[in-house]
DNA sequence: TCTGGGGTCCTAGGACCC
DNA sequence: TCTGGGGTCCTAGGACCC
């Protein structure tokens, strides 16, 4: 059996955890930028709210209904997450950490009650971290995470957890559960299953093997045997990652080289860093800019390369010296960028790595990076490269909340 | 004025091999 | 007249997830 727990609204939830006279009230939070909303309240979103919402499209409906309004405050998101996620290990000896508000746990073997289990995870996880859970128990992780949506629909009927243990259960489930919400169905291949008729999950499991392989490949294939109660996706342990990505929309649009060379600069180092942190080198790098969608009025443009590295590295100074010369290839005067983004790839692991006869990465880099991390890690203030910005590109975040558990300054005063 | 960011997996088709 | 057959590897782009 597995388990998925689910974060309720989880941004949401983490605002509300600190500042209990949100309770009842309708929240949402915003994007980098402050740009659209990425997260509501359940009130938020009876509101008519819907994911993805430009905030000032919307910014008279937060005056009118009085929506607290909150920019990311992905600090907080981040660290209560790993505290979520800490507790709920303590349930299973083996978990996979899906994103940063789910996980699956591997209940296989376990004798308990599984009812009574998820109930036990969900009060728990409230009582320390102030997290509202929903759990879904099934025998396959897409049961799961259908159990999950019936969990966290009928919270008062269920108690936020609901097992599917039964076949009558799992077919009950199967019709109630509509196509388009089924996970592994993205809007696309709901279209085309909406077209011929289908429009419960259970509907797609009659659907024959070869139509599935034919129309939604492997991949249908297998959803359909999950949800049919064959396992077949399993769980997945935690690696390294394959690529790490800094992407940004501008507070403008930029029109002149230098401003666009140095934002592409401080991505490249930034993911430079996070690729260190995992111990990993790089192989290729990608660079993208994009001019603002949303000007019509304005030349329309957007292009990327990939730049295969002649050696593989982590150095900053390596990575930003390839970026700038990928962004070279792809800049077009007479554009105004508005967003732009440096992708590492095709990593390999720094201690075990086939060497280039002709080329390889400085080795004064090495250490010099390794200073660089202690130094930027322990003070919070930047040694920067003289490439990256001069000036330091503050993103809009006019409703930050503090950081209430990883920053002293955000620690909250109780005055008895 | 203003419109997010970061990932994974799969496949078709090209380039190449014998 | 008539143009084989069987592979591997790589990559761009699509689809999906949160």
């Amino acid at each position: 059996m597995f388990a998925l727990i689910d974060c309720n609204n989880f941004y949401a939830s983490c605002e509300r955890a600190f500042n209990p006279s949100l309770v009842g009230k309708p929240i949402v939070v915003l994007s980098n930028n402050d740009g659209c909303v990425i997260a509501r309240s359940n009130e938020a979103k009876s509101l008519g709210i819907p994911m993805g919402a430009p905030a000032f499209e919307y910014k008279y409906l937060f005056e009118r209904h009085n929506i607290a309004v909150f920019s990311a405050n992905f600090a907080l998101y981040g660290d209560m997450s790993s505290r979520v996620m800490t507790i709920l290990s303590g349930y299973s000896p083996n978990q996979e950490i899906y994103s940063i508000d789910e996980c699956f746990l591997d209940l296989s073997g376990m004798l308990v009650d599984l009812q009574e289990h998820g109930l036990a995870m969900r009060k728990h996880v409230l009582k320390w971290t102030g997290i509202p859970v929903s759990v879904g128990i099934a025998p396959t992780k897409a049961l799961a995470k259908a159990a999950n949506r019936i969990a966290k629909k009928f919270t008062d009927r269920t108690g936020g957890s609901y097992v599917i243990d039964t076949e009558e259960k799992r077919i009950k489930a199967l019709k109630w559960l509509l196509v388009e919400d089924v996970w592994g169905i993205g809007r696309r291949n709901a279209r085309k299953l909406n077209a011929i008729g289908v429009k419960t999950a259970y509907d797609f499991c009659l659907l024959s093997k070869t139509w599935v392989l034919n129309n939604m490949t492997i991949v249908g294939v297998r959803l359909q045997d999950d949800l049919n109660g064959i396992p077949t996706l399993d769980m997945e342990p935690v690696e390294l990652k394959q690529s790490i990505a800094t992407t940004r929309t501008f507070e403008n649009d930029y029109r002149t080289y230098d401003e666009v060379k140095e934002r592409v600069c401080t991505f490249a180092v930034t993911c430079a860093e996070k690729l260190r942190q995992q111990h990993s080198l790089c192989n290729r790098i990608e660079v993208f800019i994009q001019s603002n969608r949303f000007r019509e009025d304005d030349e329309q443009y957007s292009n990327s390369v990939v730049v295969k590295l002649p050696f593989p590295t982590s150095s900053s100074i390596e990575i930003v010296e390839f970026a700038v010369q990928g962004l070279k290839s792809i800049y077009r005067q007479g554009i105004g960028y508005k967003r732009a983004g440096v992708v590492l790839m095709n990593f390999v692991q720094d201690t075990e790595y086939q060497q280039s006869l002709f080329y390889k990465s400085n080795p004064k880099h090495a250490p010099l990076m390794e200073a660089m991390d202690k130094l930027n890690d322990k003070f919070g203030t930047k040694v920067r490269l003289a490439a990256q910005d001069k000036k330091t590109h503050k993103m809009r975040q006019e409703k930050l909340s503090p950081k209430y558990t990883t920053s002293l300054k955000g620690i909250i005063n109780v005055n008895l």
